[in-house]
DNA sequence: CCATATATGTAGTGTTCACTACAAATGTGG
DNA sequence: CCACATTTGTAGTGAACACTACATATATGG
């Protein structure tokens, strides 16, 4: 009975573009025009796929975390604690000043406070963060049981301190800090995971 | 010859109000109804004493950094770089934390990513960052040249790294985290610090 | 080759935005 | 008490916003 015209433009490609829309002017500074723009395509199709402004960013964030999954888990995949901050915030210091890339990480410039109608937008940002702090909880959480770190750590706030350390060296780099401003940062932050890890 | 009507609002109380508003919204998602709202005035009586919206916001910041400005006398005035390091992070758990404002800091909920005609919104915040920054980075400083910090010791580096965990903390704390989450991360925050320090 | 179903481009829709024209109100200096 | 300077409230202004109606185009299934 007919399948209907088909689409033109790759759902994926399109969300690269969208994504880095979001990326260098947040939710709402994004408009559909240079949304629609950067993806080449017009209004209607952009409805069409993605339902409204809001599923767009949803699906550019999904792509996103997708395309970070694989980094993450080569992150928590170093062999202590201590090289898990270390792999973490040294490749976030490179990743967040690569000038392939808007400056910083969608996950914090996306939006941080949002008016009225877009209220859950920061916290749908926040969910994601969540997800990297867990999957670093976990880590910490083995390497203490493997002795790695001191039995009077708290693998919980261990990660949710380079959680945020994270999120703020992205609103470092967002702002004009170099890398190697980034780099600073890393290796003292790296410190505090060292003074809670077992010598050896 | 006549000086004119006076003015019937206290600009420093009206701008409390306004800071409240960008406070909780952002610099964009904050509107000219909602601040004239909170303020107890018409759109005329704003624009005729602050110029326009970003005109309201750096008197907003300026009274802002004002506020803050005394304590953060006190938390250079803390006897070691450590105590320093503790005292403003822990200080800012309990101050992005306070019911009686916005969660977060106003220097991050302005605004970190705006569109077309804000763009330099996210930069005017980041200069308000970087003066913290400054004076963390001078008594560091003096930390070092005192002994209290290590000959390798990298005043400015620290001072970077404690400004951008007080950003990750604040972006924690607009997205929901609690005060004791907060000094969690200040706790082994501090730690770095210390790793920089001379034992006694 | 036709009926159907979906995508596309044009050209809007109503709403909300930051900002302001204007007249009335209210004070001060002479 | 009067001329003048400034503020205030009302009621808008044009522009930009997210979103869509509609006609046309393009594919598939029968």
């Amino acid at each position: 009975m007919g399948m209907g015209r088909p689409r033109e433009f790759d759902a994926d490609v399109a969300l690269d573009q969208a994504m880095e829309v979001f990326w260098r002017h947040g939710y709402e500074g994004a408009t559909i025009a240079q949304l629609t723009e950067a993806m080449g395509i017009n209004p209607p199709s952009l409805y069409a796929c993605f339902g409204n402004k809001e599923g767009l960013l949803k699906a550019a964030l999904d792509r996103y975390t997708k395309l970070r999954g694989a980094w993450m888990d080569e992150v928590v995949a170093a062999p202590t604690a201590r090289d898990v901050a270390e792999r973490m915030l040294m490749g976030i210091a490179e990743k967040q000043t690569d000038p392939a890339n808007p400056p910083g990480c969608l996950l914090v410039q996306g939006g941080i406070a949002c008016g009225t109608g877009s209220e859950n937008v920061p916290f749908e940002l926040a969910a994601r963060r969540a997800q990297n702090e867990d999957q670093l909880r976990d880590r910490f959480v083995r390497a203490k049981a493997e002795g790695d770190l001191t039995t009077s750590s708290d693998p919980a706030a261990l990660a949710r301190y380079v959680s945020a350390v994270s999120v703020g060296m992205g609103v470092m780099a967002s702002s004009g800090s170099d890398r190697e401003a980034l780099r600073q940062v890393a290796s003292v932050a790296v410190q505090a995971v060292e003074a809670q890890s077992e010598r050896r």
